[in-house]
DNA sequence: TTCAGTGCAAAAACTTTGCAGGAGG
DNA sequence: CCTCCTGCAAAGTTTTTGCACTGAA
């Protein structure tokens, strides 16, 4: 992964906003951009910490919020008391299907749900920043019978 | 609120599913159905404690799970890592606009979004039980702008 | 030089678990 | 009478906070 122009953005956005440009931020986010799928902030920590990293858990905290409030990451909650995040860098936009008996993750991109979130937030006066729609259900998938991936 | 006829619902949910009936359990029933906009768990269980009642933390959690097992419940998370509860008695199905500056929630009601959870996940071969849709924004309320009931 | 950012460890917030005793069926 | 359920407290999980030190601007 091409990992230079996120950085780039990474850097013009802490400049803009009056946040330090520190190099444990630009470890946060190599680690992060390139997290096959998604993770939790406590799980990049432990991953960083194996790869003898010396960032420490504040910081990785602190750091996901930054990086999702400029867009380079997605955060999200699949109902589990979490937060995850997943990178955003490049890629279109997309909502969640979650397999309540194996947590299997889809993705889905569906265009009609920009257009109902436009339509409802104006009609009733916010001024939108985003959205989180996930659809649960069981999925048809060998595994899933098993129960292998349960949580 | 009319409660019995909620109590008769759990009361055969409980006997349907093997589950004993137990007079603790209707305790928690009472104050989630009569409680006003959304709650969790914990918050549930200290209201309860502060009327003193005897039911235990444990029990309320696993009460909350039942009852939103049998709908009398719907569960919900807005993003802030912890679940939520709230009425789903008597109510029509919504799902919610939050303020992320002051934490204000608004329900709305959209029929397209039930045809879109019946469409994607028909197309992505899953079997569905339910859906979480939130939008974020901010809300043009007076306190909001005040931060006066900012989490 | 200054103060935002950092590392560390402790605390906080929410939820789950283990165990012994008690009551529902 | 058998266990499922309960209360209690302890432990688990994820996130936040306090504090002293460091390094970016």
């Amino acid at each position: 992964m091409n990992l230079s122009a996120a950085q780039e953005e990474f850097r013009q956005f802490l400049r803009k906003e009056s946040h330090r440009i520190t190099p444990e931020r630009f470890e946060v986010l190599d680690y992060a951009l390139s997290y096959e799928g998604h993770f939790g902030a406590d799980e990049l920590y432990l991953k960083m910490k194996t790869n003898n990293s010396n960032v420490s858990r504040a910081t990785v905290y602190n750091t996901l919020e930054l990086l999702a409030a400029c867009d380079l990451l997605a955060k999200r909650n699949f109902g589990e008391n979490k937060s995850r995040y997943e990178s955003n860098y490049e890629r279109k936009n997309h909502d969640h299907l979650i397999c309540i008996s194996c947590g299997a993750i889809k993705e889905f991109s569906e265009p009609k749900i920009e257009q109902i979130v436009e339509e409802v937030s104006k009609k009733l006066g916010y001024d939108v920043s985003g959205h989180s729609f996930n659809i649960f259900g069981k999925c048809t998938n060998e595994n899933c019978k098993l129960n292998k991936n349960a949580k």
